[in-house]
DNA sequence: CATCCATGGTGTACGTTGTACACGACGATA
DNA sequence: TATCGTCGTGTACAACGTACACCATGGATG
């Protein structure tokens, strides 16, 4: 005779929680998504999955943590501001490493380009970043439009770079496709369909050229350089006249 | 007596088209989604609003013109490509005639940035426009990759202001704020705090400035002539040794 | 000791999204 | 006149974010 509802024990019946599992917390959920946002190819999640790698069945129990899934993105970005740092130094040695820094974090977390641009930077690590960030430019003589501006020409080519990054990611999962040659191979029947047009010769040649998916340059690394050699240009406006701006 | 189901006269029971609309098209499609997607200030769109736009009562009329929404958004992105032209003349001025033309096209249609960084471009007009923007490299002793990393070099910056200008427009439709006071009003809890903190001082230096919000420099247009800089010692390395490469 | 209430997790449910599928209207063709 | 391809419609479903009511528990309070 199977238990039924009326004669099942209590110990069919209370089955109690069962692995025991820590409570919930701001943080854990923090950090469930963004190991689920660094997994996913395209960095995306959502609230079902967070709560189901907590263990709790349902998405509910997230928001009497963090109030919407866009507050969730807030905190997450928030967390990888956390990672970056500017090193002690000069004005260009301190925006180097801001930059090389911060190209690290997107590539632990390409989501974060996204996310980053999408939103105001007014969580605590970010605002303590900007604030490490504008340090050395304090003493230059520049005005605050133009010492913010310093700090986001460096953060811009990262945030371009990651962006980039994320895009390759994703089509290659969403293709299935792991080598260069597979992928080659797939866009084949675009590409040949060009090549037999015979305009586009330019377009042609780059594509034909076996080598033309080496990383560079110009690398990520290069173009900072090429960042930080023109705000040497404001910073000093020793060549030009001192009131000169941009074109338009 | 009213009419009913039995004895209404076909006048009724056959209203015929309301305003005999034009025949769909998959231009009329691309279109409809490129005109709402302007108007919307985050620059998304529903194939439900799309299809409302077009007279259509069911958002199911668009699949048999663009197969899905990401296909729709290949089509849109392509437009947008075609609206972006290459002057002729030697490399500089070509690029940064792309790169300015880029801008304006971006400035039209803010959710390009957003849209182009997220797939591949293969559609005829991308490949038109690569095809024009690597002609005048063509001659230069360049290997494929570093010529497509010029061209790419040129479009980063355009797409980084893209999506800085997305996300001005989105948190301030968002918010309803129209003029940098309201903006500035809304924000000053955040900033009141960090400044009673007393912690980040540089920063605190920054929002105190009132020409904070100023647009420049760099504008655009700046980084823009910096990357060309950096990209004149690739094309014509005089100054540092050949082979150099990037730090890393 | 009985009661209350704050805290934290659950279950159900709703509106919105993309889109699969079957159907109906209609002009061209056989 | 019968048939068929083209075009648009209506219904339906799964997945999403999330509002709301509910229950379990454990410490504070009478």
């Amino acid at each position: 005779m199977p238990p039924t509802a009326e004669n099942r024990p209590v110990w069919f019946t209370d089955p109690q929680p069962p692995p025991a599992t820590e409570p919930l917390s701001r943080e854990r959920v923090v950090a469930a998504a963004i190991a689920l946002a660094d997994a996913d190819a395209r960095g995306e999640i959502t609230m079902r999955a967070v709560a189901a790698r907590l263990g709790s069945s349902t998405p509910m129990s997230l928001y009497r943590y963090v109030g919407s899934k866009d507050g969730l993105a807030d905190l997450m970005v928030d967390e990888v501001y956390g990672e970056i740092a500017v090193p002690p130094g000069a004005w260009r040695d301190a925006l180097r490493g801001l930059g090389l820094s911060a190209w690290e974090a997107v590539q632990r977390h390409p989501w974060f380009a996204r996310l980053a641009f999408s939103r105001p930077p007014l969580g605590p690590h970010a605002i303590a970043l900007y604030d490490a960030a504008l340090a050395p430019l304090d003493g230059l003589d520049l005005d605050a439009a133009t010492r913010m501006g310093c700090v986001n020409a460096v953060l811009g080519p990262v945030m371009g770079a990651g962006l980039a990054m994320l895009e390759e990611r994703a089509m290659r999962a969403k293709s299935g496709l792991a080598t260069e040659e597979d992928l080659a191979e797939a866009a084949r029947p675009y590409i040949e369909r060009i090549v037999a047009d015979g305009k586009h010769p330019h377009f042609i040649r780059w594509v034909s050229d076996p080598g033309r998916l080496l990383p560079g340059p110009p690398t990520f690394e290069q173009t900072l350089e090429w960042v930080l050699d023109g705000l040497a240009g404001l910073v000093t406006p020793a060549a030009g006249t001192p009131g000169e701006g941009a074109a338009r």
